[in-house]
DNA sequence: GCCCGCCGTTACAAATTGATACAATCGGAT
DNA sequence: ATCCGATTGTATCAATTTGTAACGGCGGGC
C-alpha cells in the first residue's frame, strides 16, 4: 500500500482483496516482527497478502530507513529483479500470505491466469509507486499524513456512525519513515489535525476522521 | 532512469541499451517537447528508448509537478495500468523509440522472448523506484544531487582526460521536480559542489566530475 | 541585429522541518 | 496489580530548505 491519490473508478477494485482459490495454492501464516524476506535473498517466491499487514523496508548504511510500503489484504509483495528481493519485509501483525513460485510471474507456461494476475499486480504496483513520488517529492507534511489517512480509511476503514474508524497497525515511526519524516514532525502533525477537529484518536493507534472532507481537502493541498 | 544506489554487479547491465532486433519491430522518432503520451491517455503501446532522452511526469491541480523518471536508451516507458498511461511523457531531445503493442507485455502469446523482456523491464523498474524512495525520502538536498550526478555520469558519461564528463538535457527546474526540492535550492546545491572543486561546470548543462570519489561519497551521506 | 523572455544564479528573509530533551502514557511481563 | 521499557506527545531551539526578489546571460523570434 502507497499513500496515493485514489482513482474513483479503481480504488474500490483496489481495495477488494483477491481472493485466491486458496485451496490449489500454498498459504503461510507469519507472526508479527518475523520477517518474510530481507534485502538481497534469492528471490524464490512472490507473496500475496491474504490478511494481516507487512511492512516493506529499505535501510541506508547509516541507519536512515524508508519504510517502501505496507502490505495490506489484495497487495503482492515479493517483486524480484535479477533474482532477488530489494527490500526487507516483515510483519506487523499475524498475517496469512498465498505463496507464489516466481516461476509463475515470470512465465505463463503452467498457470497463464495466475501469471497475468501477477503480472497485472506489478503493473499496479508501478502505478501506485508512481503516485506515491509525487507524494514524497512534493507535499507537505499535513499533506502527507491527511493523503496517508485518506488511503487507509479508504482500504480498511470501518464505519463508525458518521465516521470512519481506522486502526494503524504501525508505530509513528513507521508512518514517519514512509511519508519521509520524522517522529516529532508526525507526532505534531496528528495534534494538529486532532486540534483542528479533523481527526480524533483513541489509543494512539486509533483514529476516528471527524471531517473526511476536510481530510480529503488537506490531502490534496486545496487549503493550507 | 531513476537515482538509485547503483548495484555494482547490475550497474553496467543496466547501462547497456537494449539492442533491439530493430528490423522486427516497429521504430518512431519524437522531437523534443512533444509528447508521447499523456496521463489518462488509453495505453495501447510500450516504448523501449533506443536514443535521446524523455521525461515522465506528473502534475497535481495545483500545478506542483514530479518529474517521475527520465527516461534513457535502455529504459522502457509507458507501462499501463487499468488499460491506461499514468504520467506524461515527452522528449526532452530528439529520440528514438522502439515501440511494442501493449499486447506483448500481458501476454506470452506471440512472442515469449519479447514478453520476458518486457516483464524483466517492469520487474527492474520496480527496483529501480524501490532505490528512488530512500533519495526522495531520506537524503539530504547536496545528497540528492550528488546521487543524480553519479547515476547519470555511470550512464552516460564520457571520458574527459582524467574526469567525467556528462550533459545534462534537462532544466534546473526538471531535477528540482525530480529530487523534490527548488529551482534554487538545485542551483545553490550546483555551486556548493562547484566551490566545493568537487564539479566543474561549463554551459549549465554540461557538468564535469573532478572528485568521483568526493561525489559517490556525498552521494551515500558518508561525510557532510 | 535587436529585443524579449526564459533560465540560472545569488542574497536575504521566512517558514518548515529536524534535533534535543523530557514528561506522559501504554502495554507487556512479572 | 505493579513495574519496566518502549512509544508517544510536547516544548524549545537549531538547521535546512524554501520564498522572494533581484540581476546577468543566453537564445529564439521578429
Amino acid at each position: 500500500m502507497y499513500v496515493t491519490t485514489p482513482q474513483p473508478d479503481t480504488a474500490i477494485l483496489d481495495t477488494v482483496p483477491a481472493k485466491p482459490d486458496i485451496a490449489h495454492h500454498r498459504t503461510m501464516v507469519i507472526k508479527p516482527g518475523k520477517h518474510l524476506f530481507h534485502e538481497g535473498d534469492p528471490a524464490d517466491h512472490v507473496y500475496e497478502v491474504a490478511s494481516g499487514v507487512l511492512r516493506l523496508t529499505r535501510i541506508m548504511e547509516d541507519g536512515r530507513r524508508q519504510v517502501i510500503a505496507f502490505g495490506y489484504p489484495g497487495d503482492t509483495v515479493g517483486f524480484p529483479s535479477d533474482g532477488t528481493y530489494h527490500t526487507d519485509c516483515d510483519a506487523l501483525v499475524p498475517s496469512t500470505l498465498v505463496v507464489h513460485r516466481r516461476a509463475h510471474l515470470e512465465s505463463a507456461n503452467g498457470d497463464p491466469v495466475l501469471h497475468q494476475r501477477l503480472l497485472n499486480a506489478a503493473l499496479r504496483e508501478i502505478s501506485a509507486m508512481q503516485d506515491h513520488f509525487m507524494m514524497l517529492g512534493r507535499k507537505s507534511s499535513i499533506e502527507k499524513l491527511a493523503s496517508f489517512l485518506m488511503v487507509l480509511t479508504a482500504r480498511v476503514g470501518q464505519e463508525l456512525g458518521d465516521y470512519d474508524e481506522v486502526t494503524l497497525p504501525m508505530t509513528r515511526a513507521d508512518i514517519a519513515d514512509f511519508l519521509g519524516l520524522t517522529t516529532e514532525t508526525v507526532s505534531r502533525t496528528f495534534t494538529q489535525l486532532r486540534k483542528s477537529q479533523i481527526i480524533a484518536t483513541d489509543h494512539a493507534n486509533t483514529v476516528i476522521v471527524l471531517k473526511p472532507l476536510a481530510l480529503a481537502a488537506i490531502a490534496e493541498g486545496v487549503q493550507d
